[in-house]
RNA sequence: GGCCCGUUCGUCUAGUGGUUAGGACGCCAGGUUUUCAUCCUGGUAACAGGAGUUCGAUUCUCCUACGGGCUACCA
């Protein structure tokens, strides 16, 4: 009777948690966002959004001594650029320049939370699953060492773990430095049930006695982890492999705690080129670094998303907005494998979001870069930095140009200062100097006919095109050259109309003035 | 060294107990084009090796090789 109520009860309870997704971004501020973290973060918004869940951001600060100052900030400022958005955690407060917490379950950083660590590591001491280590960190160094040579696997050789209380309390009470370690039982299987990966076993023999409570008071990951993905109720827990072996650990104190546990998903790793974990050194890896190069965040999800996991099923489709990507996402189709980080595709990718985007959109995001760069290129392009229409043109014409945003004005200094053509550019393959010169006052004529109102990229192109009749290099080339005095360059049907009329002319002019 | 994970074109990947092993990026060639770029067409190139299971394995199993991750009072 009171089994069967029971197991009812348990049953109906898990059905419920099931239901309720919750997952957590769990970064550690010790720098600016990597690229890495960038993915793992994605595919935690996907799962959660597709699975009408909850996205948690947790901040993991328990090692003070690698916090970086402002990491928090850049993380949220980032989540912020890429559209990637929590419903529970730390936020930006733009208004007040703070950072405010939001959520049932806050604090969401862990170093607010040290009085819940110190709890449950209490408990686990009073159930003798774990126990103080008063080892110095020298000796374990030399115990290590030691293990290393006779080719021993280093683990703790657990010579504090049969003190007594009284010795315990003892050197306590001499404030005597310690840690508290987990008391890992020997001769079982441990089972890492992976969402990815299967069953991942374990020889709890292998698993070594974690330091769950550092001598400063802080926990370690392993302990802050569960206990916070617990009282947080993370039903899915999406991280990279790298913490595969400590998963583990992990499972061993959730039994400790007798908490049910989480379902895990171990992501593939990203590469560098030479398959080692993706790692600065190798270039750029900060999401931000990526955003200054003129990548579109669009551009960058989306690159990201497929590194890893596609939506399969013979779909060839690549490209795919977030919200696309939120309707298939499916944690199960991730790969194993790790994934190589190939620039190139991230470059075709981007241009073709630059060429899919919004005008206005684009000269608003592709303006700063230009501008930042303005002064140092181009010396007399002042005149038309603040010509939002001119630059909008050039934009325009460029585009399709566009790998990256900072390519904007990057091969196009012609729009911006004078020109010098010289003969032997406005020639055309075997065009005598008369041709050349014809061609050029050829083209004056049309052009200078073409009235203000009429001067449209459209009408310029086809008025143009006929003029040139069927030779149109010896028409058109010569053209183009005049306009920009490059061997290459948009066509100079959209260089005119960047150009204007009256610019056109003149360089025109100048160009029929040197034969 | 120990533990764990992985392995389809150079890279990201689809896919199946029987396929001409498909796509994308790159690269090469051709086309469109006044140039460059865009765009279009085509081409190049892969199931790590061995054994087993099977009528048949790239696909299932095992072994080996190779690659990677972890091995902290870092996450």
């Amino acid at each position: 009777m009171f089994h069967t109520k029971k197991n009812n009860q348990v049953r109906q309870f898990t059905q419920i948690m099931e239901k309720d997704i919750r997952v957590r971004m769990a970064p550690s501020p010790t720098g600016s966002m990597h690229i890495g973290t960038l993915r793992t973060v994605l595919y935690d918004y996907l799962f959660a959004k597709k699975n009408s869940g909850k996205l948690v951001l947790r901040i993991e600060d328990t090692d003070q001594s690698r916090e970086v100052e402002g990491a928090v900030t850049d993380l949220l400022l980032r989540l912020e650029d890429v559209g990637i958005v929590h419903d529970e955690g730390p936020f930006m407060d733009h208004a007040n320049e703070k950072i405010q917490e939001r959520g049932n379950y806050a604090p969401y950083t862990q170093s607010k939370r040290l009085d819940i660590y110190t709890k449950y590591v209490n408990k686990l001491l009073e159930k003798g699953h774990a126990y103080h280590c008063f080892c110095s960190s020298e000796r374990l160094d030399e115990m290590r060492k030691q293990q290393q040579k006779s080719k021993q696997p280093p683990m703790y050789d657990r010579t504090c773990c049969t003190l007594s209380p009284d010795e315990v309390a003892d050197r306590i009470d001499k404030d005597e430095k310690y840690v508290v370690r987990m008391k890992v039982s020997r001769g079982e299987t441990i089972t890492v049930d992976d969402l990815i990966r299967g069953k991942v076993e374990f020889k709890s023999d292998t698993v070594d006695d974690q330091v769950i409570l550092k001598s400063d008071g802080f926990p370690t990951y392993h302990l802050a982890v569960v206990v916070d993905d617990y009282l947080m109720k993370i039903s899915h827990v999406i991280r990279g492999e790298e913490w595969l072996p400590s998963a583990p650990k992990h499972v061993i104190l959730y039994k400790m705690f007798g908490w049910d546990l989480p379902v895990f998903a171990h992501l593939p790793l990203l590469l560098n080129e030479n398959k080692s974990k993706l790692s600065k050194r190798q270039g750029d890896v900060s999401v931000e670094d990526f955003l200054n190069k003129g990548y579109l965040k669009e551009a960058l999800i989306n690159f990201v998303a497929f590194l890893g996991w596609n939506p399969g099923g013979g779909q060839t489709r690549e490209i795919y907005s977030l919200d696309e990507l939120i309707e298939v996402f499916d944690l199960e189709k991730v790969h194993k494998a790790g994934a190589v980080v190939d620039v190139k595709k991230l470059n075709k990718i981007n241009s073709h979001y630059i060429k899919q985007k919004d005008i206005d959109e684009l000269y608003d995001e592709t303006v700063k870069f230009f501008n930042s760069d303005l002064q140092k290129k181009y010396p007399n392009a002042n005149k038309h930095s603040d010509d939002r229409d001119f630059l909008k043109r050039v934009l325009e014409v460029e585009r399709d140009r566009l790998e990256r945003l900072t390519d904007f004005g990057q091969e196009n200094a012609f729009f911006f200062g004078d020109i010098t053509a010289h003969k032997d550019l406005l020639t055309w393959k075997e065009s005598t100097d008369d041709q050349t010169s014809d061609a050029l006052k050829r083209a004056r004529e049309v052009l200078a006919e073409i009235n203000q109102d009429n001067w449209t990229r459209e009408n310029l192109a086809s008025t143009l095109m006929d003029a040139a009749g069927d030779d149109r290099g010896s028409f058109l080339w010569p053209l183009r050259a005049a306009l920009t005095g490059e061997k290459r360059s948009p066509s100079p049907m959209d260089c005119a109309w960047v150009l204007g009329k009256q610019e056109s002319l003149s360089r025109l002019k100048n160009a029929i003035d040197l034969f």
